[in-house]
DNA sequence: TATGAATGAGGATTCATTCAT
DNA sequence: TATGAATGAATCCTCATTCAT
């Protein structure tokens, strides 16, 4: 299918799918444009549809490898050894920040993604979060210990709630830098750590033995 | 400064605005076509800027229009009378899906809103946020009883876990909704409502006296 | 064929006389808006229309009416009893001069009308050019003394030069005036009257006995 | 700026420009069209705007061009070792008759432009006059003989006489030809030139020592 | 007779995609 | 294979003219 595009160096493929995922996360993918990405990436236009066909190919060939670099990342720096359902979570919040710093682009462009009006575009967009679901769903939930809980609690309930709540709260602190338009990497991390901790400490208190 | 537009019958007026208010919900500001509008609303495009001078003025008019018409529905529902801080907040949520149910383009048009490239188009929407903000924050909580709250908890992360607690779930149904493309009022309420009120059990278990 | 405009009040007529020579000074035919000129002279949009059947017969009434006013006026201030060329010459000019401080708008209507690109307002005009030109050529002619002229001068040819150097001084002036933004009202009366007729004495010297 | 336009081969850029200058020629700025511009040159309304950016950009381009052309022209026909006041002139107007001949777009461009509405555009235009003014003043007055004046006559004075007499002559052959609609190739020149060289005849005996 | 809302063709500009070189 | 010029449908917006009230 992108073969053509596989063949080329690695060094040139970086380029151009740094300049596609940067135009895709500035605009979405109607508005995004063509002639800026060529520019970026430094190629021709007509090359980018050689590689990619046309637009929709294009977005395919980012979203897809987009969504494989940050799981592999992701995978690779969580945990599965600890039982605490807490603290897993917690972990996989704090990974998900530290990639949105590292990988800003990609997590606008997953951002965007979520909104677009395509039909094509959905169906390239929904299809890739089936075939990736149940995978990840998997590594995040094995071997957790579950009778850490207290008794007559319904877990999945519990677990829920602490989803939720870690959810918020990231969110919460990423419209905060949003607006002081402080980048992530400025965060103080003691700060913040610590007020993750007091959340998940009276989660604790609430919700385990 | 509308006044050509408000001169209209309400008859009109309503099938541009819920015209507008649909491409908008669909596409976003960019990508809506005035020419679609019109054909929807089965007026001549050059009444279209008759009416609003050009594009943002038609944004501004049904954005404040949509707000208007939340609150106004939103004030009239919600409960200022219960002192229980779940018990407001889960009314909150379920006046809110009704609104979703009853007007699902506004709150689609208010989702694609949030990213919005355009710069005008963002000072208007954070203009209209700061002009409304504080109003609806203090409806939401005057009245509440913080002492129902078991001691030695930090009242302000209590709630939050309560506010992102009942989010995640509303957001959950939703996602359920549109996955399975069914429409919100077909929703199955008791069932629904049932298991609302276990997670709102747990958390009062949790956090209350 | 302009009955219904000439049955309102002289006023009334004033006002929308006014009005489409001020849009039409400013913007030539094509672009004159007939939007601006209703709303200047106070009417309606559908009124104007009603008046003058279109934008062309509009046109074609002002233009007559501005034509008349200015020949009138002429007529009136021009003294034919002075048999001197160049004084006959030097006294049209210098009214010229005045009718442009008097009535601008039409004197840049008449400018804005030598270089319109509508075959048919061209006609128009052209039409109108031709009924009034031997009428005020004979003005201009009528009882001149030709035997002021030196022997042996081809007395058609001298009194072209005269012209030529009139319209040529006062264009020079007209610019000066444009260039500085300085209203001719503001013309320093007696230090062109001088200059004027330093150029005159020039050429009487030259071309008469 | 324009180096795509350049890039061209020369044929089509003869071919655009000859269709850009015809367009604004008749309509002037505002109304000049551009789908009838990339009619006429046969290319694609899409074309246009990659050569020009915009149509500000397409005025510049072919006002500068049109400019650069005459003034090449210009300079290259005087004859500069010509000390006669007289003489200089009256090439200076038969040249310009000839190149209103060669390029009667030109012409009825720049006549146009004299009085665009457009601020832009007429600062693009009196941006380029500033630039060429003096350079070409310079060349019409160098090295002129001006002890050729009787004695007590004012210089300049006669100096505009003479001016503006070549002038009214001029446009006066210029309103003949446009009346009759015969082009000014089809001019009988001898008849002209005799006629003309008696004005100059005259105004030398009136004039000259 | 007067109004001004409505129309829709026409205007400048953008951009994904194609294709000759 | 790579290039980038060319295309033309689609976009927002304007305005003379019409016509129901």
């Amino acid at each position: 299918m992108f073969d053509k595009f596989e063949r080329l160096s690695e060094e040139k493929q970086k380029r151009i799918i740094n300049a596609v995922i940067k135009e895709l996360a500035n605009k979405g993918y109607k508005q995004a444009s063509t002639d800026i990405i060529a520019k970026e990436a430094v190629i021709s236009k007509g090359a980018l549809f050689n590689y990619f066909n046309n637009k929709k190919g294009m977005f395919r060939y980012v979203f897809d490898y987009s969504v494989m670099i940050i799981l592999e990342e992701f995978y690779e720096k969580i945990d599965v050894s600890k039982a605490d359902v807490i603290e897993r979570y917690k972990d996989a919040v704090l990974i998900k920040l530290e990639l949105m710093n590292e990988y800003p682009d990609i997590f606008n462009f997953f951002t965007k993604v979520t909104l677009e009006d395509d039909a094509e575009i959905n169906s390239i967009i929904e299809e890739k979060i089936n075939e990736v679901y149940k995978e990840s769903f998997a590594k995040l939930f094995s071997g957790l210990d579950m009778n850490i809980f207290k008794e007559g609690i319904d877990i999945q309930k519990a677990i829920n709630i602490i989803i939720w709540s870690l959810k918020g709260y990231s969110d919460q602190l990423l419209l905060e830098y949003k607006k002081t338009k402080v980048s992530l990497s400025d965060i103080d991390n003691e700060k913040i750590l610590n007020e993750l901790n007091e959340y998940l400490e009276l989660l604790k208190k609430c919700l385990y033995k």
